[in-house]
DNA sequence: ATTATTCATCGTAATATTGCAATATAACAA
DNA sequence: TTGTTATATTGCAATATTACGATGAATAAT
């Protein structure tokens, strides 16, 4: 249908899911990976930087601020973007037990 | 249009999303965690240990397989799945590269 | 006050994803 | 062969996502 069965999953495999989906378009890959580059905020080339319409950049970041990856100053009219490094953090840790659930060696294949 | 412009991304950019794109649904962290957990090959009871209809599991285990995370081999009627240690670590080093890339501390916000 | 700039939101079209019933396929069992 | 079991594929309905033009709201510049 669509709609994924959420309520049949633990809420830390949502969790992960949740994370993991918003990485899962490289717009918003690239936007993080610009934040983290530039090493401080963003305040509008994102756009010239992406060669994306600014809705659509918009729409990405709006993904991202709610998942509180980033977070959005207002400076006047423009508004500054920057990793929130706290929930960055957070969000690292969850990803990582994920990826790191690794075991010595598989008994078969 | 929900086609994403992969063109206008690194193919870096698209191997992370590409990787996270598949861990965006609990079905398929579920799937991960179980072959994890095990520590061995699943074969079958997939469609016991997760409330999903059977085409459903079979279309997620596909996914996961597409990327290379997983490999079946076949038992008779039945097909046995594990993880792909190979390119799980693979996959493992492209993202940690991507979520530690983190930097001691941020000049703003 | 008028105009320009920046960003968000709305509306909408195109496409993708999720889930499952029905069906197909393949191997085994009797 | 016939039936049973396990998994894959097909087809489709419901919903989600992506992208962008048009528009709106807020501030800055003239």
């Amino acid at each position: 249908m669509g709609v994924s069965k959420t309520e049949i999953f633990t809420e830390r495999q949502n969790e992960i899911a949740l994370f993991a989906k918003v990485f899962g378009h490289p717009a918003r890959v690239a936007i993080l990976q610009h934040l983290f580059t530039i090493k401080t905020c963003v305040c509008g080339d994102l756009v010239n930087e992406i060669k994306l319409a600014q809705p659509t950049i918009s729409q990405h970041l709006k993904e991202l601020k709610k998942l509180g990856l980033i977070k959005g100053n207002i400076e006047g009219t423009r508004v500054c973007y920057c990793i929130d490094f706290k929930n960055w953090t957070a969000m690292k840790e969850v990803m990582h037990q994920f990826l790191d659930q690794d075991i010595p060696e598989p008994d078969c294949c």
